[in-house]
RNA sequence: GGCCCCUUGGUCAAGCGGUUAAGACGACGCCCUCUCACGGCGUAAUCAUGGGUUCGAUUCCCGUAGGGGUCACCA
């Protein structure tokens, strides 16, 4: 067989030479122990938590050692690509703070390594196929999808292994006569990979989560090219990592089974191997199994499930972070007002298992994470967040812009800050009882509770109300009410015999709080009050009366 | 079905031949307390299984089981 004569045929209009290309892509100046990485994701629309674990992995692992992060979209699948997509993935990564040296940018590409997107790409990987068929390690199959489809049930119906190889790669071998008469007429083909594995063999491989690896030789001729002259993923992995010079590849584990074939390629087309990182799969239970977490089944996968719900990012980014590497959460504790980006991440950390999505602690880290700003921040988040999702809030917020950040600092701050705030969705129903405009009476007080005792408590409170107060002077007043009525003013006394009272200073707090903020739990009292001003306390404090004495 | 990966409480996990087997989330209880949070204290709960190696295995090796992934002209 002429193998050049073939790699002619096939690419007759491919001139350039892999030398030249290697010259225009040199290696990278860089110093000793500098990693060079790639967020790498194809534009299908959804963009999901495993973008972010990914994306976090590899931006930290490069910028920490000094290295260059750049992202590359992997769009060589026309059909799944979604219209603006790209777009949309470049400012979700954003978004989340994954921030990149070079690559695809919404107003184009930045960088020496270009270009970024794998459809731009395709001569460069022309070149390479010219040179694998001239070489006799990649040849055409003429293959329709009804004959791969009966090869495949023949194999289901032997036992066979999937997939094309042995005898089953018909085209592997076929003479010069028969590609030139299946090309004359004009058949569509793609261009394969000639394996030269046995599934009799192991590979002995490291990889740099999971550690030592045995995996079997690939033995499939698998596709290079699709009919479409696009690369598959594995050919446009080989060339492009090589190109742009990457030294470590972060990807998920469900790539493994496809290592061995990915280590062929690299020999064969004579590029070095980058080192790989697998990652573990997400998972979360599905009934009482668990699953890989699938973007179509979940929507807790997809980043706009978050950004609805108002988790903040730093929330997001921290939680991964606690997945991903376990002493994350102790560097955290030690270093409470630390920056990210001064944590150690390191590979080493990581865990080779899948982990499951566990709601209740990014929860948890979402209201540290909030718990350490300031009144100021979480105004300017939550305003940001209801003008997208809740419109009436934004403009409430933006009304009384003062107001909504009192409301904010109360209890924020000091050596044990309120952390009852866990996403921005919940921030309404915490404090917009202070603006007028969202005031509502959703909770009642107890019936069990004379009307006449809660009249006398309100009134009098009201008379007396004086915001300059100190708070124990303020408090002070409640207790002289509660006594008033024969209810206890000490807890203690009331809790060792709780028969003895009609009530306690609890209770006449519990009717000033539904009085003043229409609910049984909220913040501070006497520091919501001083918020909302002597006017509107009293305002409220009068509403409800009337409607008690109606 | 073939191939591969994984396996410490409900979850995330520390551990890397000798420990009372950390810690966090969640659950529960108590304390603090004007409510809710916060905070403090405490309780329950884990080494999948069989066989080696060893004076000694959660830790090393092999088998088994279970879970997960993958076997496209998708990435």
């Amino acid at each position: 067989m002429d193998y050049p004569y073939l790699a002619e045929l096939l690419f007759p209009d491919v001139k350039l030479t892999p030398e030249e290309l290697e010259s225009r892509y040199p290696a990278r100046q860089l110093p000793e122990g500098a990693i060079v990485s790639r967020a790498a994701p194809s534009p299908t629309g959804f963009v999901h938590l495993g973008n972010i674990v990914q994306g976090l992995t590899s931006e930290r692992l490069c910028h920490q050692s000094g290295g260059v992060f750049f992202l590359r979209i992997e769009d060589t699948d026309a059909k799944r690509e979604v219209q603006g997509a790209v777009e949309t993935l470049i400012e979700a990564l954003k978004h989340y703070h994954i921030l990149f040296d070079e690559g695809a940018t919404v107003d184009g590409d930045i960088g020496p390594y270009g270009p970024y997107r794998q459809r731009q790409r395709a001569q460069i990987y022309h070149v390479y196929a010219k040179k694998l068929v001239a070489e006799g390690k990649a040849y055409p199959c003429f293959c329709t999808e009804e004959e791969l489809d009966a090869m495949r049930n023949t194999q289901e119906a032997r036992k066979d292994n999937f997939g094309y190889y042995g005898a089953y790669a018909v085209w592997r071998d076929r003479p010069m006569e028969d590609i030139k008469t299946e090309l004359a007429a004009g058949k569509p083909w793609v261009l394969r990979f000639r394996s030269e594995g046995n599934i009799e063999n192991k590979i002995k491989f490291t990889d740099l989560i999971k550690g030592n690896l045995e995996l079997t030789e690939n033995d499939v001729d698998h596709v290079l090219l699709k009919s479409d002259g696009i690369p598959t993923y594995h050919f446009a992995h080989a060339v492009d990592d090589h190109l742009m010079r990457t030294t470590h590849v972060v990807r998920g584990d469900e790539w493994l089974p496809s290592l061995p074939f990915h280590v062929q390629l690299f020999r064969a087309l004579g590029f070095r191997l980058p080192k790989y990182a697998h990652i573990g799969p997400l998972m979360k239970m599905d009934g009482t199994s668990k699953r890989k977490l699938s973007k179509r089944k979940d929507p807790e996968l997809a980043l706009t499930f978050y950004q609805a719900q108002g988790y903040p990012v730093p929330a997001v980014l921290e939680y991964v972070l606690t997945i991903l590497n376990s002493n994350f959460e102790d560097w955290r504790q030690a270093n409470p007002d630390a920056n990210l980006d001064d944590f150690k991440f390191s590979y080493k950390k990581m865990n080779p298992a899948g982990s499951l999505f566990d709601v209740d602690k990014l929860r948890d880290v979402s209201k540290n994470v909030i718990s350490r700003m300031s009144a100021d921040e979480v105004y300017a988040l939550v305003l940001e967040w209801a003008k997208e999702f809740d419109v009436p809030f934004a403009a409430a917020l933006e009304a009384e812009p003062d107001k909504a950040r009192a409301a904010f600092a109360i209890g924020r701050g000091g050596k044990k800050p309120r952390k009852d705030l866990a996403i921005w969705s919940e921030a309404k129903s915490y404090m917009g009882f202070i603006f007028d405009a969202l005031f509502a009476r959703e909770d009642e007080i107890d019936p069990k509770f004379d009307k006449a005792d809660v009249c006398a408590a309100l009134t009098v409170f009201a008379q007396d109300y004086d915001p300059a107060d100190e708070q124990s002077v303020w408090f002070d007043k409640i207790k002289a009410i509660t006594d008033s009525l024969g209810y206890a003013s000490d807890m203690k006394a009331y809790r060792a015999d709780p028969a003895a009272f009609r009530g306690s200073v609890a209770d006449v707090s519990m009717f000033l709080r539904v009085a003043v903020t229409g609910k049984l739990n909220s913040p501070d009292m006497y520091e919501v009050m001083r918020v909302l001003g002597r006017k509107t306390v009293l305002a409220r404090i009068h509403a409800l009366l009337e409607t008690l004495e109606r």
